[in-house]
DNA sequence: GTGAAAGCGCTAACAC
DNA sequence: GTGTTAGCGCTTTCAC
């Protein structure tokens, strides 16, 4: 009847109590490392956890304690298209790492903000299998917003949210910033005629990196040049190209490193030379941008802090280590190379 | 005392019981879509269900079923740099899409395949808040094949494995057919000296794109020339092409088509023209690939329809709807452009 | 420092 | 067709 049976099954806390002469209480205080037990039968009984390889059941934890240390990542997107950009990739590998290493998981949604959309962000918001979000990139409507503060679910932006609601969580960089400081660099160098094409009108992140083109070229008393959205694509950024190469340009700020790869195209294509007849410039530093002919002067954010930043921020409120909304935005840095 | 009593807490299946005046046990078979409920009854309480906008808690649910309704997805890779390939992008989104669609969540497992490697690999294994895996890309060990096997957690392999276990799930596509026909397309034009860039030599699917290299040279009596692995990356296709460029090669195979980009801009390096001097080909066929100058010659592999298999068969598993293993390879399709 | 017992929210076997 | 009841595996008072 005390047989030693290795059952297929997993073991459960009764079973280690058993093995190990005490009871589920105390299996349980050892593996909480509650203080109050005794260093003696601490050893014992994590040596019989180790030996039969026992691993709690995370449901029925949650059941009590009403936590799951699951946080989940929304990319509210059509991701095909979003993702030949290094960002999302990027954001995806640092969240996912810093949340393991907290000891959390992570579910991925990925949702299109079209079509069945509401199905899926209903999905997303009732699913009681997370503790809490990050929500990447803000195309996500007020409403859906709305939805999560009322389900109490808390969650974290990573981008600002159109609105800028005070007790909303968000991290972002300094977009504006990194527009002001190329578009500078550019009319330092005596460009005469500098262009922006933007990302995404919807986007803020979009509207920000050309609101600081703006202000650079408004203080330096010169005229604006926008071309239309490139929607972060190379292809909108070839086509986006194209259509300033009718208008003399001899500088053009793009709102991403992939549609700077894209203008250049355009611009070879065209038999035009960089830097000498157009200078370039992008935003985001991705890997490639150090690599294209000639390498890509370019502002650098931080991708793998901000999914960093924004992680240890969702589970810290998770946790209750923090009990006032945070908001934080990133610097970042002017990185000159030789196209522009 | 009978308080309509709005709180702010979730509801339960209690409440929901007590408000259309049933017992629990009707509303779970409600939920659970039994047959044996009145459909007066049912109405009752579904109306109850959506006016008070109750999800039942999935934790304590699964703490009976023994069933959670997720799937993990792991890919053990260096991500950041993998990820400038649009092909795990893609398949993740047809993983999570088709799995939300069949009422699962996901949960993402990105490691690296060095360093503490071993502690996440273990986090993943004995993570109870799945109820099976995918695995994309077969760079795991054995080791971790057998672990998985141990613990009793079905998964199935994107990628044929490097050993071929009966048991062990897969789905791949026809590598070694998809290098046959592009190396037999060069062949049919006449090429000369068609030589072959691997990608990664320890993964199955760049061994396999090779074999079918080498069956059409030696097919057609002629000399292989094999360059050194590029990695899968851009530059590293660029690299490979370089070393190529010294021995009179007039078309090239890469094993994808970022490597055949990489290898294509250095051929323009070398001012040598395509297809004229050099044809080049790819496989993978993504959407940068009809977009290149010359458009790229390459093979079409199915990436959502590769998901979408996947995951519709760790599911029927699950499901227990499917007792055997199941082996399924795609059909690849060659792709003619303009670069070969 | 340790154990007994209650209960988290749900499903399912069994009674009626 | 519906209700009662016994757990699923864990944490957490409360005794001792």
């Amino acid at each position: 009847m005390d047989d030693e049976v290795v059952s297929s099954k997993h073991h459960n806390l009764e079973d280690i109590a058993r093995l190990s002469g005490v009871s589920r209480s105390t299996v349980s205080r050892v593996i909480n490392q509650h203080p109050n037990v005794s260093e003696k039968t601490r050893q014992r009984v994590l040596q019989v956890i180790d030996q039969v390889d026992f691993h709690p059941n995370l449901a029925a934890r949650a059941l009590v304690t009403q936590k799951l240390n699951v946080i989940g990542i929304l990319i509210p997107h059509i991701v095909s298209k979003v993702f030949s950009d290094p960002f999302f990739p990027l954001l995806l590998q640092s969240i996912t790492n810093t949340a393991n290493q907290m000891g959390y998981s992570v579910t991925l949604w990925l949702t299109s903000t079209e079509g069945d959309s509401d199905d899926i962000l209903g999905q997303v918001v009732n699913h009681r299998l997370m503790d809490g979000l990050i929500v990447a990139s803000t195309v996500v409507d007020e409403s859906f917003i709305q939805k999560l503060d009322e389900r109490g679910k808390p969650f974290v932006i990573i981008g600002s949210p159109n609105r800028l609601d005070p007790h909303v969580n968000y991290v972002d960089v300094e977009n504006e910033i990194g527009g002001y400081l190329l578009t500078q660099h550019m009319i330092k160098q005596q460009r005469q005629r500098i262009a922006h094409i933007p990302g995404l009108e919807k986007l803020r992140s979009s509207r920000d990196r050309q609101a600081g083109y703006l202000r650079a070229i408004h203080e330096a008393g010169m005229d604006a040049i926008i071309a239309p959205p490139g929607n972060f694509s190379e292809e909108g950024g070839y086509r986006s190209m194209q259509v300033l190469l009718d208008q003399q340009v001899d500088a053009v700020f793009c709102a991403s490193d992939i549609m700077a790869i894209g203008a250049m195209q355009a611009i070879r294509a065209a038999g035009l030379c960089m830097p000498n007849d157009i200078a370039i410039g992008g935003f985001d530093d991705i890997h490639q941008a150090a690599l294209t002919n000639p390498p890509l002067t370019t502002v650098h954010q931080p991708i793998l802090r901000l999914g960093e930043v924004a992680t240890e921020g969702i589970i810290s409120i998770l946790d209750g280590r923090v009990e006032t909304s945070f908001h934080q935005i990133l610097p970042v840095e002017l990185i000159i190379r030789q196209s522009a």
